[in-house]
DNA sequence: AGCACGCCGACT
DNA sequence: GTCGGCGTGCTC
């Protein structure tokens, strides 16, 4: 044994909000391969055993070495994925996240709780020998279990003989005459057979769709980032069909992103029928053996093509061959608390270090990818055509303004409404706000109701009736009169989903009105019931928030009517714009899919405003081309890199203090270290109170990333140090999606 | 983040 | 007299 082994410490990350990695020695054991990084191990840390990774091997620790800890045991053979490895580093230092609460968040729960890594096995029965052998002469009922087994030349499972009414000692004892075998087969994607990757045929391109592919399809072998921008219903997804199917040809994986409402059983079925190797499914439904077998199946290389949402990104590849991102616009791809990743930027780096094709498709990208599109930093794919041949339905704006309403809807929509449902269709009322009423006010001093917690109005709901802050948990019954001045009349302001649904079916009272909310479809399965009964295609009017809208196809509307579109228009976030304009073209996108055009109405009380004049007038691509030329003119992203200091506390001046400290000791630092980056702030956040906690925060802003990332950097280690940060609750978000 | 220790209010 | 509230401090 040599002396450096002796000398050897053990840095190691472990499950903690702490941005430091920890000094232990090594167990008496060393592992089969050596002590290495990527090793997980079970080590003390204070009054508990934790699993950590090693990260690095020293010589050296700054603390004597009484004071280290050994290494309880150690969990694997060898090192876990090194590209998972590196991601989760990348991650953590680009998010100024610690490491170890990194690595635990990436890994499967049974990991983290240091279960081994192993894929699932079942042990399949087979038979062997000859069906006559004369020992089963005087065992009739092992001779029966041999005939059984030799009906199931796969092989049976044991559970299945179990339930055929053998029992494991029958099995045994055949065994032992040698007439049966057992073999364990992993259960997640086995070997893909010989022959056809397809087992369905792959749909003829049109001219767009082919000059796409053909781009791809230049450049498999390299990092080779491209934006597909494509209208709804030009065929995006045959185009990730086509690359997954040309990369698992080389034999190597697909990694498949999709937004949080997308993963649905629609979209894995068409990936699943499409392929004879196995699709692997990231979802909520899985359990955590499951979870780890899907892991597992995927960093040893025998899962061809793996599909999920955001935390998807952290799945290890053995032979990675694409990722391909989904409607990469998509708000869900930005984790909104503890370490915010964004899933498309680190999708992007990680097809950077494996160099390999980065697909990120939209038909309404966000400015960030457009930007890198139109600079020729990402290859732009385009896709203009639709099937149906006719162009998407154009958004009529219908003005608001003195104007009677009835639900929420305006005269004009209503009479289309009445056509179309005349007609045999069904129509899509979208609106972005669920309960019956977001106000109730007092009509007689002006009293209105609000949430005790935060700074907001209580919405009215009606089924059940009560009161219900959708900031924060708290609800209340209906007041029977004003609590102010005891008057009863109490009066709902405004149009929720639930009122809208009870006037359109008090208008149409023969028809089917269909509310699709996050409160309709809180039991599970009722969401996909509903879509299903609305595919039937009867004439029906749908009333919905965004959940109903994003990425579902409703072949058989023909009208949409689009409540309110002016809660973008004049937000104080600067992005709101963008996703507001995201939100409608999709909306707009539901009208007239099939064959039948449609139309969109849009009510807004700001007709004559340009944004939305060029929305309606020449789409989506149009604005967002317009919006990064504003953009670039004020300085905001994608044109500066931004992080955002959040500071929250119960107590407000613990969290003003505290912001003014950091701002100030920020600014100064920048200052002295002539760090050409910009400190604002800092500003009460645009909801000051959420559950009675006050939230702060205080912007950072830079031309360079480098820049960014060392005020940011120097920040939080600013912060860690600084005893009054630890009074109150903060965290960094680095290229903050939302403001809130 | 956990998980302790530690020092003041309402209860068996 | 104790059970337990959450402020403060530490984890190699």
């Amino acid at each position: 044994m040599s002396d450096a082994v002796s000398a050897q410490v053990l840095k190691i990350a472990l499950p903690s909000p702490l941005r430091r990695l920890f000094d232990y020695l090594p167990s008496r054991q060393t592992p089969p391969g050596g002590w290495q990084p990527g090793l997980r191990v079970r080590v003390p840390f204070g009054r508990r055993d934790v699993v950590g990774v090693i990260v690095e091997l020293a010589d050296h620790s700054d603390l004597p070495r009484s004071q280290l800890r050994s290494v309880h045991e150690t969990l694997d053979d060898g090192p876990l994925p090194a590209d998972w490895f590196w991601l989760c580093q990348f991650t953590a230092r680009y998010y100024q996240h610690s490491l170890g609460d990194t690595l635990h968040l990436a890994m499967p729960a049974r990991l983290r709780q240091g279960h081994p890594m192993a894929g699932r096995t079942q042990t399949l029965w087979l038979s062997s020998g000859a069906p006559d052998d004369e020992r089963l002469s005087r065992a009739p009922k092992q001779a029966e279990l041999h005939a059984l087994l030799r009906q199931h030349p796969h092989g049976l499972p044991g559970r299945a003989v179990n339930a055929h009414g053998f029992s494991r000692d029958q099995l045994l004892a055949l065994e032992k005459k040698g007439l049966a075998h057992a073999q364990d087969i992993t259960l997640t994607a086995p070997t893909p057979p010989g022959g056809s990757l397809l087992a369905s045929p792959a749909l003829p391109l049109n001219r767009e769709q082919a000059t796409a592919l053909a781009a791809l399809h230049e450049k498999l072998d390299g990092y080779h980032p491209c934006l597909l921008e494509g209208v709804t219903g030009s065929g995006k997804t045959e185009i990730y069909l086509q690359l997954i199917e040309a990369v698992a040809a080389k034999g190597k994986q697909s990694l498949v992103l999709v937004p949080e409402i997308g993963l649905t059983p629609q979209t894995l079925a068409r990936f699943k029928s499409r392929f004879r190797v196995p699709v692997l499914a990231l979802h909520s439904g899985l359990t955590d053996p499951e979870r780890l077998d899907v892991w597992e199946a995927a960093a040893s290389g025998r899962a061809l093509i793996i599909i999920g949402t955001r935390s998807a990104i952290f799945t290890p590849l053995a032979n990675p061959g694409a990722i391909i991102v989904d409607e990469e616009h998509d708000g869900s791809y930005k984790q909104q608390d503890g370490l915010r990743y964004h899933a498309r930027d680190l999708a992007v780096a990680r097809a950077h270090h494996h160099k390999i094709p980065l697909l990120m498709g939209s038909a309404t990208p966000s400015l960030e990818s457009l930007q890198q599109a139109l600079t020729g930093t990402y290859r732009h794919l385009r896709l203009t055509q639709r099937p149906s041949r006719h162009p998407p339905a154009k958004l009529e704006l219908v003005d608001m303004r003195h104007q009677r309403r009835q639900g929420g809807l305006l005269p004009a929509a209503l009479t289309a409404i009445k056509n179309t449902l005349a007609a045999g269709k069904q129509v899509l009322i979208f609106i972005n706000r669920r309960g019956f009423a977001p106000t109730l006010a007092c009509h007689a001093c002006g009293w209105i109701a609000e949430c005790g917690q935060c700074d907001s109005r209580m919405t009215l709901h009606r089924q059940p009736p009560l009161l219900a802050c959708h900031h924060c948990d708290s609800r209340r019954g209906l007041p029977d009169a004003c609590p102010e001045c005891g008057s009863g009349d109490l009066r709902a302001l405004g149009s929720g989903t639930e009122r809208t649904e009870e006037t359109l079916q008090s208008l149409f009272p023969k028809t089917t009105v269909q509310r699709i909310d996050r409160d309709s479809t809180r039991r599970k399965d009722s969401f996909e019931q509903m879509l299903k009964e609305i595919q039937r295609g009867e004439p029906c009017l749908l009333v919905g928030t965004q959940m109903l809208v994003k990425g579902h196809h409703l072949p058989h509307v023909t009208l949409v009517v689009v409540v309110n579109a002016d809660g973008g228009l004049y937000a104080a976030d600067f992005r709101a714009l963008e996703h507001s304009a995201q939100l409608l073209e999709q909306v707009a996108g539901r009208a007239g899919r099939a064959a039948h055009p449609g139309r969109v109405l849009v009510q807004t009380l700001h007709p004559d405003d340009p944004h939305l004049g060029q929305l309606a007038e020449h789409g989506y691509g149009a604005l967002a081309r317009n919006l990064l030329e504003e953009r670039r003119l004020a300085q905001l992203p994608p044109f500066c890199f931004m992080a955002l200091l959040r500071i929250e506390s119960p107590k407000e001046d613990a969290a003003l203090a505290l912001a003014q400290q950091a701002a100030q000791a920020l600014r100064q630092w920048l200052t002295h270290s002539n760090t050409p980056a910009r400190c604002l702030g800092p500003a009460p956040a645009p909801m000051e109170r959420r559950q009675n906690r006050y939230h702060m925060q205080v912007m950072l802003a830079a031309d360079k990333r480098s820049q960014l990332h060392a005020a940011a950097s120097w920040l939080v280690q600013w912060l860690e140090a600084n005893r009054d940060a630890r009074r109150v609750r903060w965290s960094i978000d680095i290229d903050p999606q939302s403001l809130s």
